[in-house]
DNA sequence: GTTACACAGATTGTCAACAATATTGAAGGC
DNA sequence: GCCTTCAATATTGTTGACAATCTGTGTAAC
């Protein structure tokens, strides 16, 4: 649910004096996201103040709007810290996202123009050519591309705030999962049948595809070891 | 996503001086859902301060999360308003629950113990108790706990958490649709069938009957005039 | 009569200082 | 040696004041 502020207020070029809430709650955002603070982590307020550049009062916003993103927890007089996702709550997170990207694929297919149809089918090709040349890499920012032009091809606010939350909450999760042999030729044909499905109109049948590929992610996931330390 | 702060250490009998945050946003929250401030009233930091006896401080705090709920908006600047719901929003809020609380209800029947199918069916009988002596307002109530009894049996924090929040942006909608000529003896068979399915521990079974529940809630919500000024 | 401008009031954004709380380490008793 | 107690430190919670921004109104020019 991104409340989103006006960023477009935000001075370009400012640099020294102080950093406005936006910005420190995105850089930190980042930050986290990045892996330079790790699940548990304490996040201390003095010391945000002093890399962002910001107000402690500035420093304590952003630490409020990313607890309600679920990316840090606080605890009153105990302070903020980076929120360890167990492997059962990344499959519960991943189990909604099921059923909402289902959602999304189906209205994208109600509402999907010859035009948008085409981009799909482009990244599928792009999709087969890097499973085939093995460049997992790119098959990784393929396959997020792909996630993200159905959820704008289906035009559901709703939906697309609460998945992009959730994502956030499984950065680390996710990038394990692509690192496990086999996931890209296992999950290619199900992105060709998402594809194939929302170019017909057939939302059922984009739904249903959909799931099934959430579906075997979640499968993957259970196969990881209970407690990954790091990465 | 509630980042619950432990509210177990709010002094019980405190009045005058001060209210903590999480006091000041669930009460708050009750005055909005109560329908004391109205969609697209301005909420002033100041006459809240006022009336809540807490620091604007602890005012923007718990406007901050409210914010984050959905339930107001912020623009800087400008301040908190109540945020008004169109009824496109309010379709789209109601498919996402649609699957939620399908996904629920599917994992509900596969948790189910005995003595929480009792309690189902019990709440079903009061449920056509209620229909009969068309007492409709006790019937919305048992709806409620039906589906509260559901989520509680299901177990899912991540989706029973998002499912809550979506829940209180649509107070006012849900209010008119209860309102609705012979949507009781419509919804009864419905929530039936959940309960049944449930019971039976047929998970496709209680995701389908809750979806198909859900679905004709959307469509009952559809046949509302557009701008439904005030109640 | 209408529009543009400027000013005043109201409201929010930010800060620095102070108070309250939790954590850590050491000293003392068992 | 181990546990409890207590003080010192670190960290967060809260406040009041000041700065920046927006909104509405009245005046003057056209």
């Amino acid at each position: 649910m991104p409340a989103e502020q006006d960023e477009a207020t935000a001075p370009p070029g400012r640099r020294s004096p102080a950093a406005t809430a936006a910005e420190t709650r995105d850089a930190l955002r980042t930050a986290i996201l990045g892996g330079e603070y790790l699940p548990g982590e304490r996040l201390v307020e003095l010391q945000l103040t002093e890399r962002f550049r910001a107000s402690r009062f500035t420093v304590r916003a952003a630490l409020q709007e990313l607890a309600s993103e679920g990316l840090i927890e606080m605890q009153r007089n105990r302070g903020a810290m980076v929120r360890k996702v167990s492997l059962a709550e990344a499959v519960e997170i991943t189990e909604v996202r099921m059923v909402l990207e289902g959602l999304v694929a189906a209205r994208a297919a109600e509402r999907v123009t010859d035009e948008q149809a085409a981009a799909l089918a482009e990244i599928g090709r792009q999709m087969r050519a890097a499973v085939a040349a093995e460049e997992f890499r790119h098959y990784s920012d393929l396959n997020q591309r792909l996630h993200a032009l159905i959820r704008q091809i289906a035009g559901h606010g709703t939906a697309d705030g609460i998945i992009e939350t959730l994502r956030g909450q499984l950065v680390r999760h996710q990038f394990m999962l692509s690192m496990l042999p086999g996931r890209p030729q296992t999950s290619l044909p199900q992105h060709e049948r998402v594809i194939a499905a929302v170019r017909d109109r057939d939302a059922p049948a984009a739904e249903a595809a959909m799931r099934d590929h959430i579906a075997s992610v979640i499968e993957a996931l259970r196969t990881l070891a209970p407690p990954p330390r790091a990465f």
